[in-house]
DNA sequence: GTCCGATATATATTTAAATACATAACGCTT
DNA sequence: AAGCGTTATGTATTTAAATATATATCGGAC
């Protein structure tokens, strides 16, 4: 059947920054403590992923994700407190148009 | 600077099926009465727009755009008065989004 | 019946994105 | 010093999307 899909994101300059793709990285990243291991689960390529958390840390003033290597575990990657506001404020966005779309019938109904 | 973008669009099967390419397609075509030119407007290749036609009237049960081709002006492309529904009704949906993403101040402040 | 300007459609080419591959670097453990 | 698991990064390959090209078709005008 016919659904209503909305999606929000970020642009800076005309570039995309904060998107569904870079928040699904940030769940695995904190679910996983792994970059590697979070890209995996997301059928996405290590250097894409890596791609994304750099252009995350340049545009924003503090750093989202900090990335280690070496060490007992080999190394990790992790998810800053500030990167958590952000993606609870993004969920809180996301769920405000879902409920705008969930209450559209009218567009569904033309279209058959 | 930083903004919010928001996008909609509708599904079927999983198949995007009107969104905002078509909704500018359907725009273009209702103001210039022809496939190639709203194409050629929106720097499109034909191919593509007459496929989106294809698939915007193959999974609507009223045609959305009729294609004529032959006669005095070698044809050309109308938007059917159902179309023009769609196009507002999508029109109005969008409009609301937006209103949402404008008084959605937090998660800009938090990226910076 | 030929020309015109549009649609119709298959095939080839180009382009951009994503992935794959290879290799280095790091720092703890043993 | 060697091994481990991870991050780091350049380059090559693959993939998918879009475009370009070429040709056919239609139907009225002349």
């Amino acid at each position: 059947m016919k659904s209503i899909k909305v999606k929000c994101w970020i642009e800076t300059n005309g570039d995309k920054l904060y998107g569904p793709g870079p928040h699904e990285l940030l769940r695995n990243i904190k679910a996983e403590g792994s970059l590697s291991k979070a890209a995996e689960k997301m059928q996405l390529s290590y250097r894409k992923a890596w791609d994304i958390v750099q252009q995350l840390n340049k545009h924003s003033e503090e750093p989202l994700v900090i990335l280690r290597k070496g060490g007992k575990t080999g190394g990790g990657a992790e998810v800053t407190i500030h990167a958590q506001e952000v993606m609870e404020a993004y969920n809180k966005l996301q769920k405000k148009l879902q409920d705008v779309t969930k209450e559209e019938k009218q567009l569904l109904k033309i279209l058959n």
